[in-house]
DNA sequence: GCCAACGTTGGC
DNA sequence: GCCAACGTTGGC
């Protein structure tokens, strides 16, 4: 996951018209909601996955909200909320020999991976489980988060699931 | 283009 | 640590 130092700066004002939304899931053990607090905005690297990479390349829209969602830990599930805060641009990641993200195969010229910045915007009141929100699942027809044996770690979420997700941290 | 082998993800 | 699901690789 992201690994690479960035300047913090404020979060970039909402872009007009930008309504949408988006999961993105990261390992707390390498890149928590703490880090993103801390840092204020990351360059989220290390995205290897094609289908990922389409959506920050091709559908992300600067200031469209996020879901930072906990992966691979003992609770998984939705931690905080995020922005879209940068342009999609090439993964420096994939030059440097020394990453644990290098790709011999990528070059400058014809960049592979592509990334954007993430802001942070704040902390659910209380992580809302993946337990929990299968138990709405009644009511998130369509969310790839549960479908059965996802994988991605960037995928689009329908606004108002996101707004129903968000709003059981008040449960 | 097929498909078996292999690697990774991620919940449990 | 286990295992199911899925993506990638490479031989043919």
């Amino acid at each position: 996951m992201p690994r690479v130092k960035s300047t913090t700066e404020p979060a970039l004002a909402l872009a007009p018209g930008s309504s949408g939304c988006w999961l993105m899931k990261s390992e707390p053990d390498e890149f928590s909601i703490d880090d993103l607090e801390r840092r204020g905005t990351e360059p989220w690297s290390g995205v290897r996955n094609y289908q990922a990479r389409n959506f920050m390349r091709d559908a992300m829209q600067l200031g469209d909200r996020i879901l930072f969602y906990h992966s691979s830990c003992a609770a998984p599930g939705v931690v905080g909320i995020a922005r879209v805060a940068s342009p999609p641009r090439p993964d420096p990641t994939q030059f440097d020999p020394k990453s644990a993200y290098h790709d011999p195969k990528s070059t400058r010229e014809s960049p592979r991976w592509i990334l954007v910045d993430v802001a942070f915007e704040r902390r659910l009141r209380r992580p809302v489980s993946l337990t929990e929100i299968r138990r709405h699942a009644a009511n998130l027809a369509g969310l790839a988060l549960l479908n059965p044996g996802n994988r991605l770690s960037v995928m689009p979420v329908e606004p108002a699931h996101f707004d129903l997700i968000v709003s059981l941290e008040d449960l």
